[in-house]
DNA sequence: CCAAAAGTGTTGGCGTTACACCCATGG
DNA sequence: CCATGGGTGTAACGCCAACACTTTTGG
């Protein structure tokens, strides 16, 4: 089988200082930074590569993450099967940091990144991807403040908790948690059986 | 750069006969039904590579088209760059069948399948791209048809044409279909400005 | 007792569904 | 004049957005 290599980017999100932030390394030889990659090992899938590339960076349990989109434009080098993923708030693994998203990448990585910012927002409408953003367990104001950097505006407490609660993604666990002169906040972990919740009916035809 | 080569194959659907079928090839020798497919060349994209499939069946104009997912479970041969296209009815192309989406296919073709045929589900809730299979113009009565064959359920007549007339996607054209002893039809194209389109507000947030 | 974040219900408006009849044509 | 598919309006309901105050704690 003839034709060109065949590689995998990686882009890691995360929330911080109320921004969202893409994880990069600096090359500077190379024009700047880029994602982080590698080529796809013979014996492994795409798949594979992108979970050993977040296993280096961030331990044996990676975070979360799903691929995104196959780029092959002709000279670019490999084709790169970009995935994305989503990082509890955490300082930058060795060798990395996390970058607003808006900095200029090497290569055809801004395209990439623009792809997979778009997803992110996209699936921010119509499923609960964004509570992997947060460290478990996790209080209903941590959630919507992620929401609300993701979303890029406020949102109403009252109308969020109950929308948040009735999607039934989430499971009150025990304990509360402290922090500061003020009520304890209760705690919630992802509902083990709907990890990962798309809403089941659609805009254009509920009827 | 090591590793394995890239192919690309098409999962092209279309409506015929009131239910949902796929293209396919037959190839006894290697277990029956396979989605069509090819190598990806050194000097094209993969997705350069799907329009060279779909060209060389439906010819200069190829049918609409996404990248839907890449696949590459180590041992599998190449890498596989899946697309997915839809297709007006229509005579299948020379050597290849329209076969019911139930059949079972060779190698993992039968997962591309099924993960083309949960996006096109996916997407028939919230966008117009089932709009693809009907030939321009068409009718409101058949596009219902083919929301009804892919929804799986009849439609309110009334609510349907009022809901999709909203979206603005269809631009009434010149001249009524004939077609036997009763009212002419109105005729309708894709909007130019909007040939695909997605519903912009989500379900999880829209306040 | 003060500050700060957690927590909680109701109402009005709008969008969606349900529903039945007349129209234009060909034979 | 009959059969066939094209074409049209309204009313009831349910869901969503808007909105403000009380609770619990630490200092």
């Amino acid at each position: 089988m003839k034709g060109r290599g065949v590689a995998v980017d990686v882009a890691a999100f995360t929330i911080d200082g109320g921004a969202l932030r893409v994880l990069l390394e600096e090359r500077p030889a190379q024009g700047g930074w880029q994602l982080p990659g590698s080529a796809v090992a013979a014996a492994e899938s795409p798949g594979d590569a992108a979970r050993r590339i977040l296993e280096a960076r961030f331990g044996p349990r990676a975070p979360y993450h799903e691929q995104l989109y196959t780029f092959g434009e002709p000279g670019r080098g490999p084709i790169s099967v970009a995935y994305f993923a989503v990082v509890p708030r955490g300082r930058a693994p060795q060798g990395l940091s996390w970058k607003p998203v808006q900095v200029p990448l090497a290569f055809d990585h801004g395209e990439i990144l623009a792809e997979a910012v778009e997803r992110l927002h996209t699936k921010t409408e119509y499923s609960t991807l964004p509570l992997r953003f947060l460290e478990e367990p996790f209080t209903l104001s941590e959630v919507q403040a992620v929401y609300e950097v993701l979303l890029e505006r406020p949102l109403d407490k009252r109308n969020f908790r109950r929308k948040m609660l009735a999607l039934e993604a989430l499971r009150q666990v025990q304990g509360r948690r402290r922090s500061g002169a003020h009520r304890p906040a209760r705690l919630f972990r992802l509902s083990p059986d709907r990890p990962y919740l798309l809403k089941e009916r659609g805009i254009l035809f509920p009827f």
